[in-house]
DNA sequence: TTGTACGCGTTATCAT
DNA sequence: ATGATAACGCGTACAA
C-alpha cells in the first residue's frame, strides 16, 4: 500500500501539540477556533502546524463528530449529455456550503443502485441527491436515516421521508402532443424511456392524455409506443422500428430525450428521411444541446441548472432540520418553436 | 442534526456482538470472513446481523486501516460536455475494482482548486485523478503522499509522482493546421483556451508548427490568435472577434473544442455566415457531439473513454504499487473528415 | 485559558 | 475458534 511505504507517518495532532509545547486540546481549539485560546499560544501553535505542514485527518474527525460534509448523488445513466448541468449547479451550491460531493452512476442496473445505497448508508453521507430509484423499499427505509431528495422517480411510500422536485413531465408531452395535433398529425409515435421508471409513465401519460383529447385511445402496448432507455443506439433501434411500420407509419415522433433525439436524427440521416418533411419531431431537453442541429425540433426545455439548485438547498435544509415538511415540486417547462419560447398552441 | 433527532442511534458492531452473545472480535471476523469462524457462530452473528438490520460504520473502518476505497477525481468545468465520457469510464472501471468516487470541479478557479486539494488531503482519500492543476507545487507535494495520475496538464517538476495520459494535443492541431493549409487556406485563426493550461500551450504549438512549414510566422501575440476559456460564451465572443478583422480576416478557423466551436457555429447562424463557403472549421472533439449538426467540421477525436478508462487503471495500480515507475503517454487522435475518419492529408 | 482523559466504531494483536 | 483490549486521530467534558 502506498500510505505505508512512506518513511514517516502522517502527522497528527499529537505532534504538532508536542512540536508547539501545548496539549492536544489547545491545538483542536486553534483548529477549529471554538472557544477562546490566547493570542500568543494559537500563534505557537499556527506556527507548528506551518512548519510541520500538518494536515487534519477528516476521517477522525467525522468519527467523532458524525458528521462528514459530503453528499452522494447518485444518477442512471452518466452519459446523459443534460446530466453535466445538474451535476454543475449542485457542485456550485455545495462549495458555497462547504460541502462535497460523491458521484455514483447505477447505469440503469438496480442491483448496482442497492449496492451503491448501501456503500453510502455505510459511507455515513450526510445527504442523498437521488435520480435514480428502482427500489423504494430501501430509499424509504435508508430516509429514515440520511436526508434524501429525489428526482426523477418520486416515491409514493407514506413512510418515505424526503423532498421531490422534477420537471412537469406529464405537462411536457401533453403540450408537445397537443402541439403536434394541431399541425395536423395523427399518427404519432413516442420514444419513451423504460416503463419501470415513473418519468418515463408520466411522459406517456402526458402523451395519451393529448390524444385522448381528440379521441385516440392509444395503450401502451400500441405499436405506435417504443420503449427505448434513453440513450442513443436505443433512439437509432426506436426510429428503425416505428418508421418501418407498415401500417399507421407515423407522420410525427415525440421523443422523450435528448440521447434518443439524436439516434433517431442519426437514423434519418442515414435513411435519407427528411425532417420535418417526411417526418416532425418533438422532444424534451435542454437548449444548448438542441439550437446547433441540423433541424430545430419543437422542444420542451427543462432548466436543470434550476432543478440541481433546488435541489442541492433542499437537501441542505433537510440536512439543517430534521423535521421540515417534505415538499413536492413540479417544475412547468417551457416550450420551445423555432428556436424561441412561445406559448404552446393547445 | 438530522441523525442526531433520531431516538434511536445507530447500532454498532458492540450492539451486535451482545445481541449474538459472542465478542466484537468475532463479529468483526464475520463482517470481513478474515480468519475462521465457526459456521455455527457465524450464522448466529449474521443472524443478529441481519434483524438489527446493523449497518457497519465506513468512517470508523477506514480510520482503522487507513483507507477508504476513495478516490478523487477533479475537473476544471463540469459543463463542459465531453466530460461525461470521461467520468462514465472511471466510474466503470473503479466499480469492477470495488472503489468509488469524489467529484469536484475547479471551474478554472486556482484558488477554489487549492481549496478542494486541500480537502482532498484532509479526507485521505487512497489517489486523485486531476484534470485540473494550476499550482504545481502542491499538487508536486500531495503527490508523496497520495497516489495522483494527470491528463490535461503534466507536471515537468522531477519531485512529481504519478502518471499522466491525455491527448497528443500538439498532433492533433498539426494535423489540423496542415489540413487547412492543404486546402489553400492561409489565413488561419486559432479558437484556444486559456494560455496558462498545458493542454492550449501544446495546441497552439502544433498550429505553429504546422503553419512554420510553410514559413508562416504566428505568434501568440498576434490577432489570428484568440484565447477563450473553453466554454460556449468564448467562441462566440472568439467568432465575432476573429470574423471582425479588417485586414488578414481568417479564411478558416481551428477551434480547440467542441463547446466553443458551439459557440462559433451560434454566431454563425446569427450573422448568416456560411460554412464552408464563408468560412472553414476545424476541431478536436468527440464524434458524438459533431455528427448531426448542421455543419459537418473536420475534427480531431479524443476518445476520452478510453483515457478515462486508462486513467483509472494507472490510478489503482499505483494505489496498490507505490514505487512502480511513472508513465506519460500520449495519445494520438483520430482524423475525422465528412464524417469518417481517414488519413489525413499532410 | 489550558490540560487530562475518555470515547467515537472499527480492526488487529495477543492471549486463551 | 474465540475473547479481551489496545490502537486509529480527533473533539470535548471536566478539572485545574
Amino acid at each position: 500500500m502506498y500510505r505505508r511505504c512512506n518513511i514517516k507517518r502522517n502527522l497528527t495532532i499529537k505532534d504538532v501539540a508536542k512540536k508547539a509545547g501545548v496539549s492536544v486540546a489547545t491545538v483542536s481549539r486553534v483548529l477549529n477556533s471554538s472557544t477562546s485560546v490566547r493570542r500568543e499560544t494559537a500563534k505557537i501553535v499556527q506556527d507548528a502546524i506551518n512548519e510541520l505542514e500538518y494536515i487534519p485527518n477528516n476521517i477522525a474527525t467525522n468519527l467523532k463528530t458524525d458528521q462528514s460534509h459530503v453528499i452522494a448523488f447518485v444518477v442512471t445513466d452518466v452519459k446523459n449529455s443534460v446530466l453535466t448541468y445538474l451535476i454543475s449547479s449542485i457542485q456550485n451550491v455545495l462549495w458555497d456550503h462547504n460541502y462535497f460531493m460523491m458521484f455514483f452512476a447505477t447505469n440503469g442496473d438496480p442491483d448496482r443502485e442497492t449496492s451503491i445505497l448501501r456503500f453510502i448508508a455505510q459511507q455515513r453521507v450526510d445527504g442523498i441527491i437521488l435520480n435514480s430509484c428502482t427500489n423504494e423499499k430501501i430509499v424509504t427505509k435508508l430516509s429514515k436515516q440520511i436526508p434524501i431528495v429525489l428526482t426523477g422517480n418520486d416515491i409514493t411510500d407514506p413512510n418515505f421521508i424526503g423532498d421531490f422536485i422534477d420537471t412537469d413531465n406529464h405537462a411536457a408531452t401533453y403540450m408537445l402532443t397537443s402541439h403536434l395535433i394541431s399541425q395536423g398529425h395523427r399518427n404519432i409515435g413516442i420514444i419513451n424511456g423504460p416503463h419501470n421508471l415513473d418519468v418515463s409513465y408520466e411522459r406517456f401519460c402526458g402523451y395519451q392524455s393529448a390524444l385522448a383529447v381528440i379521441g385516440l385511445n392509444v395503450i401502451e402496448s400500441s405499436p405506435l409506443v417504443y420503449q427505448g432507455n434513453f440513450d442513443r443506439i436505443s433512439g437509432f433501434n426506436a426510429a428503425k422500428s416505428l418508421l418501418s411500420l407498415t401500417e399507421n407509419r407515423p407522420t410525427a415522433l415525440l421523443i422523450t430525450n435528448n440521447e434518443m433525439m439524436k439516434g433517431v436524427l442519426q437514423y434519418c440521416l442515414e435513411n435519407k428521411i427528411n425532417i420535418p418533411d417526411d417526418l416532425s419531431i418533438v422532444t424534451i431537453g435542454n437548449r444548448c444541446q438542441l439550437d446547433l442541429l441540423y433541424i430545430s425540433p419543437t422542444y420542451m426545455e427543462t432548466n436543470l441548472e434550476e432543478i440541481g439548485e433546488r435541489l442541492a438547498r433542499l437537501l441542505l435544509e433537510r440536512i439543517e432540520k430534521d423535521h421540515k415538511i417534505p415538499k413536492r415540486i413540479l417544475r412547468v417547462p417551457a416550450f420551445f418553436h423555432n428556436g424561441t419560447t412561445v406559448k404552446p398552441i393547445v
